[in-house]
DNA sequence: AAAGTAAATGACATCGATGTCAAATTATGA
DNA sequence: TCATAATTTGACATCGATGTCATTTACTTT
């Protein structure tokens, strides 16, 4: 059982190799009826088109590249599990890149990739999203890209993000729902438009509420659980304490657990505390921890589709798309 | 600056495309004097090869696939860390591939990046190492591939692990040396070798302090964070509690934590609690975990460079490598 | 029906590296 | 020194898909 090319399926269809080519490639001037023949042909011999051969030819990869930075590793797996899943159907490679270095050798990275490899377009996911360098040389360069996240929310790629601002406003409904009125806020890393959106979703609600917002009970993490803890400690320390804490993710709901529970707090009778994201950790603490999924594999798999649209269309207008997050109610809040 | 090819490189060396490739490729019969010039060339143009190219003629990919089995995302994104350093450094692609199907998927998805992609090798990560069609399937296609933790040690295949069972002694001994007698051990899947070889470590250490192997002290999980919690729960409910539980990871040791509070147990001083792994949650859990840290990194890395090396030297002999873990100590024990 | 335009098709060269095999060079031995 | 073997070297074809451009076929229009 040898490999099938092109001229095999050209010798079976009687057409010429360019002919099924041009099927292939779904180019326009070919008659239907051969277009049907040599598509037959195809399907029966079960031809795949050699990805070396087209590279070398067209001068491009067949593959797309996801630039991250490891804030969770559970966050990551699940982006690259959404960007196979389309990658695999579309017969593209998933070249993964850890960009946990400075700005400097990350841009000798990307040039790397684009002159040597001829990655076709890049996936940026926070907060290397916002990173002014790396989206100039890819405008400059005329290389397709899509942000995750991005705080930058002009079009000059398509994007895609979770409705962040709408489930921290709903997380705040619940807390106020639940009788707290005292609902601390703990925000993260500024670079992330995450951190922004949460921020304000908690914001609105109160608003709506009619709770008036309290400086005193906003503290400014940076997504690390250490940061957590820091942040606990000067919001339980106070005279008045919050009865509710949101942290803007699971580590540093996590933070806050552990404060708590050093300090004698019992959650959820004494504190509630309300994470974000779904990590791992949120269901392997006690108690379980009220949080926020996001849809991580469907942002993946969503920008892979833009990507891929980018490519194969340029002059696609870029599009963003919003996702739907979820409540996860456990056990570390109550009334 | 456009694209340095070989016949660049050629010209200015004054000499045949063919002898440049020779010299890339380091093949014998070129002579020292050319091969010297040529490198000089080489050096200067910047010329790199053009694995498209190399592909096409040469039938193979250049580039290696990791197959997982997403257990935890931090030891899978520690694995891919580690394999990219080395790919990259050898101009190789890595692919990643998500297992998480059944064998009979597993087998064609395997098949079709041999016979597609021709993907050059592959790392198997546990328990995916043991997966015996998979085995079966890579040896007679005489494909080169790496196993992580197999628990067939036999050399059919290079293969790297880390010590696991010293490691699991050193954390007994220390829980003896703490004064603890009733050492209860709470076993992870079967199917993998480190559960195999972190019981074995404890039963040794025991056998050392001259205490006897109690079966009652035995409980068997499955390496998730539930199964800690059921295994907790048979171990604490007994007459006379053990004082300490050593968890063959850290999601089966959080379930314990978790219980263990539940019941109104602080630990350290009524529990000790161990885990294994170094995963995130044990340094975001509270107390925080004392678990042992595998060098998963090097433990890629290593694995790299030995699939490496049987990709580009068919004779080169098997070798398998250990590699050290190291304790971490923590809040979660006390005498 | 002839002429002219548009659409469909195919011959050929090409992308860059390397295997094959023959030619050229060097080394060896009588 | 010359024949012969061993080693270097290079010309050429090839891997598979596709761009270019010329040619053929189909379709209008007068």
């Amino acid at each position: 059982m040898k490999k099938v090319t092109l001229y095999d399926v050209a010798k079976q269809a009687g057409v010429s190799p360019k002919t099924v080519s041009r099927v292939i490639n779904n180019e326009a001037s070919v008659s239907d009826q051969k277009r049907q023949v040599v598509l037959g042909v195809v399907k029966k011999l079960g031809y795949k088109p050699n990805n070396s051969a087209r590279s070398l030819r067209n001068k491009r990869a067949y593959s797309i590249a996801l630039l991250y930075d490891n804030l969770s590793p559970a966050y990551i797996l699940d982006l690259q599990a959404g960007l196979l899943s389309v990658c695999e159907e579309a017969h593209y490679n998933l070249l993964i890149k850890d960009c946990n270095f400075n700005n400097k050798v990350l841009i000798d990275q990307v040039s790397e990739l684009l002159e040597n490899t001829k990655v076709d377009g890049f996936v940026l996911s926070p907060p290397i999203s916002d990173n002014k360098r790396l989206i100039k040389l890819l405008l400059e360069k005329q290389c397709p890209f899509v942000r995750i996240a991005p705080l930058d929310g002009s079009l000059i790629s398509p994007f895609v993000l979770a409705d962040d601002c709408e489930l921290a406003r709903e997380v705040t409904d619940y807390l106020i729902g639940l009788g707290h009125e005292r609902i601390a806020f703990i925000a993260g890393d500024k670079t992330h438009s995450a951190s922004i959106e949460r921020l304000a979703g908690y914001k609105q609600a109160l608003e709506s509420a009619s709770i008036s917002f309290d400086e005193e009970l906003l503290e400014q993490g940076d997504f690390s659980f250490e940061s957590g803890e820091q942040c606990a400690l000067n919001l339980l320390d106070k005279a008045t304490r919050p009865s509710a804490i949101f942290a803007s993710n699971d580590y540093m709901a996590a933070g806050v657990m552990k404060v708590a529970q050093k300090l004698g707090l019992t959650v959820p009778n004494d504190l509630s505390v309300v994470g974000f994201d779904d990590a791992p950790v949120s269901s392997q603490l006690w108690p379980t921890l009220t949080t926020v999924k996001q849809p991580v594999k469907e942002i993946a798999a969503q920008s892979a589709t833009l990507l891929l649209d980018a490519i194969n269309n340029k002059e696609a207008k870029h599009e963003s798309v919003k996702l739907h997050c979820e409540l996860v109610v456990r056990e570390s809040t109550s009334s």
